[in-house]
DNA sequence: CCTGTTGCCGAAACCGGTTTCGGAACTCAG
DNA sequence: CTGAGTTCCGAAACCGGTTTCGGCAACAGG
C-alpha cells in the first residue's frame, strides 16, 4: 500500500510537477486541474486535487505571484500619530483580519504611515505586490485614499463609510442607531437637556455619530442645541465639557461620541462639584478597557473588533477575486454596556436600574 | 537632453530586462552588478545602478523569491489571549517595524496565534515563504518558538532574553537596571519595607525584573520578604497588594513589574483607609498611558517602543543577511518618570521632590 | 611567441508556477 | 463514411528574476 516515493514534507517541498509527475500528466493540467478551469475532465480534477492533498502540495505563492500579479496577501496601513482612541482594538482588529485571511490561505502585510502622508506607503507596497487589496480603517468622508486606489483600480474595503460610495466595498458599525440609543436611554430617564460631544471632525465616524445624535434628539422632541467642540481625548473631552456645563441651561446628561474623550467628563464635573453617575448621565461609544475603570464605570455601546476584522477580511478577499463592490456592504450593531455612569435621572441620584455602586467595576463586560 | 524612451513608471514597472536592454548588457549582467558580485567591473555596476536609479527598477520581491527563497519580509506572530498590557505599544511597536524594514525596503508581515499555540502559524509562514526571519515579542524562559526556529534554521531575534542565548540575536531593555533604580529612590525616601510584585511567571522579563528587584534591596542591605504573587491587571494588582499589606510588618512603599497590575494598588489601598502617595509609594514599570491618570499618577519606567521596534527590525534584516547573532544583542536603558506616586517618605506624607498634588497629570511625559 | 591566468560578461538553464496554442480523440449530424 | 464540433490535454512560451557555465580578451610570465 505504502509508497515509497515523494514522501509528504521530507526535505522538500512538493512542487507542481511533483504532482504531475505523480499523476503522469503535464504541470500544465494540474495547474488547470487545480484552478478549476472548465477544460479538464471532472475524474482528472478530483484526481489532482487528491494527489496534490496526498503529496501536501501548496501553490508557493510568490511563484505564481509572478505570473498572476496576485500574492495572496492583504494589506493594511496603520496610521501613526493618530489619536489613542482605536489603539485599545488594535490587536483584537489585527487578530480579526489575521483569522480571516489564515481561513483562506491569505496573510497579512502591515506597514505604518504618518498621519496624513499614507499614499506612499500604499503606493509602495502595491508595486512592490505586497498587497492585493486594502482594509481602510478610519475613514475620512473625503478620503484620499480612496480617490487614489479607486484610479489605481486596486481593491479595497472600508472599515467605516466615505462620501462617495462609488466603488467602495465597507464594513461598518451601526453608530447611528448607537447614538440614538444612548438618547433614548437618557430621555427615558427624564434628561431633556442633552449635551453632545463629538470626534475627530473630517472622519465620517464623526458626521455618523453626530447625525445618530441629532435624529435621537429629534425623535425624542428635545432641541439639539448643547453640541459641544469636538473632542478625541481625555483633555479635550474635559474643556468640552466645561464649556457645556458652564452654559446658561446646562446639560444634565451626555452623550459622547468618544469613550476616550467621555472619560474627561469626570475631571471637569468634579472641578464644579458635581458628580458623574449622581449628578451627571453619561454614555460613551467604544468600549475602551480604561471605562470599565472610572468610578463609576462608564457607559457605552461595544464594538466586536475581531468580528469586524474578520468580516473584514472576507470581504477584501471576495472583493479581490472580483465580486461587485455593490454587494459587500454590511453594518453591524454595536452593543449596549449598562453601567453606572448612565443611571441617574434627571432630576439627581442614581435611578433604581443599573446604578449598584459597588457592582463589578466591567459592567455588562464579564 | 531627455531620453524619449522607457520613460519611468508609465504603465508597465520597469523589469530588468528593461535596464539591460537601456544599457545593453545582458540581464543576468544587471543581476549580478546589482547584486554586488565581484565579477563584474566597477564601471559596469555603476553604470547599472545608474540606469536602474532613472528607469525607476525595482526588483519584484516574488520573482527573486521563488530563485533565492527570501522575500524581504520580516514576520511577527502576535499572541492573541495575552494580558493587556502591551496593548497600548502595539501600535508604536508595529510603527517601529514597519519603519526599520521599509528603511531597507522591506515589509512586515503579520498574523496572530492563540497563546501557546503558535508554532504552527510560524510554520506556515515560513514554508509558504511569506517571511525570512522572525522578531519573537515576549519571549519566555524557555521558549518553545526558538527551539522550533533553531532548528529549522529560521533566522529570529528576540524581544527580550531566553534561558539558553546560543544562535539567540536580541534586542531587550535593561529592566533589572530599572528595578533597581526603583528601589534605589525607594530607599532613598526612607523607605525601608518595600514590597514587590511580579509579573507572569514564564515569562524572561519576570525573571529579570525581580532578580534586579532583589539586587537592588541587597544593595541597599533591605531584605526581600515582602514578594507578593504575580500579576498582570489590575485585579491582580489588588489582591497582591492586599495580601502584602496584611501582612504583619507591611510595606510602606512598593515595586510593581507592571503599570497594568500596579494600578490595583489604589483599590487596595483605598479598601484600608491609606492613600497613594501619602501613606503608600509605588513605582511600576511600562509607561502605559493610563497610569498618567491615576491620582497621583503612577511613577513609572518608561520603553520607547518604537526604537525598539525600529532596532529590533535592523537587527533581524542583518540576522537573515547572514551575520553572527553573536554580534547582533543590545541593551538598552528605560526612562524614569518621576510622578507623584513616588513621592512621599517612609513616615508618610508627601516628599519635597516631587509630590506637586494638582501638576500635569502626564508628569514627565513629553 | 606561446601559454596560463585573470577579469568580465553573454547564453542559457532554472526557480515554480500560469497561460497560450494546437492537436489528438471522440461525438454527432448529414 | 465524411466533415464539423467538442472535449481534454501536452508542449512550449512566459513571468521576472538568479545562477551556472563557458568563452573571449587582456595580461603576465617564460
Amino acid at each position: 500500500m505504502e509508497e515509497i516515493d515523494t514522501p509528504p514534507t521530507l526535505g522538500r517541498r512538493a512542487t507542481i510537477s511533483d504532482v504531475a509527475r505523480d499523476m503522469g500528466v503535464s504541470k500544465g493540467t494540474v495547474s488547470r486541474a487545480l484552478n478549476g478551469h472548465p477544460d479538464i475532465a471532472d475524474s482528472t480534477r478530483l484526481r489532482a486535487v487528491r494527489t496534490a492533498a496526498r503529496l501536501g502540495y501548496r501553490p508557493l505563492g510568490s511563484a505564481q505571484a509572478i505570473r498572476t500579479g496576485r500574492c495572496r496577501a492583504l494589506g493594511l496601513v496603520i496610521e501613526t500619530g493618530e489619536h489613542d482612541a482605536h489603539r485599545p482594538f488594535l490587536a483584537a482588529f489585527l487578530a480579526g483580519l489575521s483569522d480571516g485571511a489564515a481561513r483562506e490561505g491569505w496573510t497579512l502585510t502591515v506597514a505604518t504611515a504618518p498621519e496624513g502622508d499614507t499614499l506612499a506607503t500604499y503606493r509602495r507596497l502595491i508595486d512592490d505586490r505586497k498587497a492585493d487589496g486594502f482594509v481602510l480603517p478610519r475613514t475620512r468622508l473625503r478620503d484620499p485614499r480612496v480617490e487614489m486606489l479607486r484610479t489605481a483600480d486596486v481593491p479595497f474595503v472600508l472599515f467605516g463609510r466615505h462620501g462617495d460610495p462609488v466603488g467602495c466595498a465597507w464594513f461598518d458599525i451601526d453608530m447611528g442607531a448607537a447614538m440614538r440609543g444612548s438618547v433614548a436611554r437618557l430621555a427615558r430617564a427624564g434628561h431633556r437637556r442633552i449635551a453632545y460631544v463629538g470626534g475627530s471632525p473630517g472622519h465620517t465616524y464623526a458626521a455618523l455619530r453626530e447625525e445618530g445624535f441629532r435624529a435621537g434628539m429629534a425623535a425624542e422632541g428635545l432641541s439639539a442645541d448643547l453640541i459641544g467642540p469636538g473632542a478625541v481625548d481625555r483633555g479635550g473631552g474635559a474643556r468640552a465639557a466645561a464649556v457645556l456645563l458652564d452654559a446658561a441651561d446646562p446639560p444634565t446628561a451626555f452623550v459622547y461620541a468618544l469613550d476616550a474623550a467621555a472619560l474627561g467628563l469626570w475631571r471637569a464635573a468634579r472641578a464644579r462639584g458635581l458628580v458623574v453617575g449622581r449628578d451627571l448621565a453619561v454614555i460613551g461609544y467604544d468600549g475602551t478597557p480604561e471605562g470599565a475603570h472610572a468610578e463609576p464605570p462608564l457607559a457605552t455601546w461595544k464594538v466586536d473588533t475581531h468580528a469586524a476584522g474578520l468580516r473584514l477580511a472576507e470581504l477584501l478577499i471576495r472583493r479581490v477575486r472580483g465580486e461587485a463592490p455593490e454587494g459587500l456592504r454590511e453594518l453591524a450593531p454595536a452593543r449596549y454596556l449598562d453601567r453606572g455612569s448612565a443611571a441617574c435621572t434627571a432630576i439627581g441620584g442614581p435611578s433604581g436600574g443599573a446604578g449598584r455602586a459597588d457592582a463589578d467595576p466591567t459592567g455588562g463586560e464579564t
